[in-house]
DNA sequence: ATCTGTGAATTGATTCACAGCC
DNA sequence: GGCTGTGAATCAATTCACAGAT
């Protein structure tokens, strides 16, 4: 748990930094598709909304990729976020619970194009098994854990009810999954080492409407 | 934009603390819905993975909700979170965009019993304009405007490509929308008065294969 | 004995500002 | 003249630690 100084390079990369890089990956796939060939950290601000001296910083973390008085080529800028990333490689992923989200989530070529495959699909409910959607039969859920160990995944989605989650979570722990995309509304328990990521819609929109309650509100008399 | 003394009663709360309270009324309203009656925060930290320290610190932020030595009381905290995040009342949303997302959204019944009411759905495709789906029946986008202004939302859910995100919100925005829940995998130009939450599974993935990329993997041989 | 509420201390993140390079 | 990379300075968030209440 302590630093080695032999393995640590630039001593821990804050969380925060992080996940700042694949917007800024975001940025710049934008601007090579439009054929741009230079950006400067002002200009990818604007893009990405964060502050020019937050880019700066964060990339220089990495490494020294831009060039002084012209700024980064985006083409080696974005291939050097991939490589940092890992999203130079397919990741393998198998998704739990083929409800509505699931099935949206399965139907949806974004994760695919982005190098995201979805590899398992599972669900309790016997009239959907063997149903073949997006690129996956789906499975039943009582086969989850022997079809891991035998063809294991990077990553878990898991879109099945709160009350089941946390079974859910404990298994793809046990089958050795380290990431988890979480859409249940609530937050499973796992060992610090397995990453966690929660899509929840419902807390965004309550975290809004604090600040909206004291507004002389839009809606005005129908 | 100096802050007001007469307005500003105890200087301006963090978004940072905002953004848990959802979280907790969560959690209470689990205890809640168990018919626990008092609660400390020792225990709320235990179930939302928030240290007590913090809880009691944001809680701080809003009044003095505890009782020493007890504890809080359950339904008595959670009905103060509702009222500060103003979620005693209904809130009105129009969605836009009705794919693969927003048809989920639609039949997703997560939203209206949490008190956030779909008035609006509108869509490009004349093929789905026209069908009911959830609670509404779906409009041609060229409606959006018009319609907003005749019976307007509070918020905004944003659920097309992201080449027409932008488009979107800027009607949204002009038509008063102050707050806006969005799925295209772009952060859209808005006022600085508009709240903008983002939901974007890749980013999250990608943020997640950072710390994947150099563990030995659980995808082992073949 | 237990647990809240909160200033003070600490840790962490962001911004500043400028030397160095193109 | 314009822009990066970065230590130093600032600003923000979290944690500590304890007085005070039950």
């Amino acid at each position: 748990m302590t630093p080695n100084p032999k393995t640590a390079r630039v001593t821990k990369i804050p969380d925060v930094v992080v996940d700042r890089l694949p917007l800024y990956a975001r940025c710049l796939a934008l601007l090579h598709s439009r054929g741009q060939e230079v950006v400067s950290s002002t200009e990818l601000a604007k893009l990405s909304r964060v502050t020019p001296a937050q880019i700066r910083k964060d990339l220089s973390y990495f490494g020294r990729f831009g060039k002084q008085g012209r700024g980064y080529n985006v083409a080696k800028l974005l291939q050097e976020l991939w490589r940092i990333l890992g999203l130079e490689r397919q990741w393998r992923m198998a998704l739990v619970g083929v409800g509505r989200i699931g099935r949206a989530i399965l139907e949806y070529g974004g994760f695919a194009s982005q190098g995201f495959h979805i590899a398992h699909a599972f669900d309790v409910d016997h009239s959907v098994v063997g149903q073949e959607l997006g690129s996956v039969t789906i499975r039943h859920a009582s086969e989850l854990e022997q079809r891991l160990l035998k063809e294991p995944v990077d990553i878990g989605i898991v879109a099945v009810p709160a009350l089941e989650a946390q079974t859910v979570v404990d298994i793809l722990v046990r089958c050795g999954v380290k990431s988890i995309l979480n859409y249940a509304p609530m937050c499973p328990r796992r060992p610090s080492d397995v990453q966690l990521r929660q899509i929840d819609p419902v807390l965004a929109l309550q975290g809004m409407t604090f600040h909206l309650k004291n507004k002389k509100g839009p809606t005005k008399k129908h």
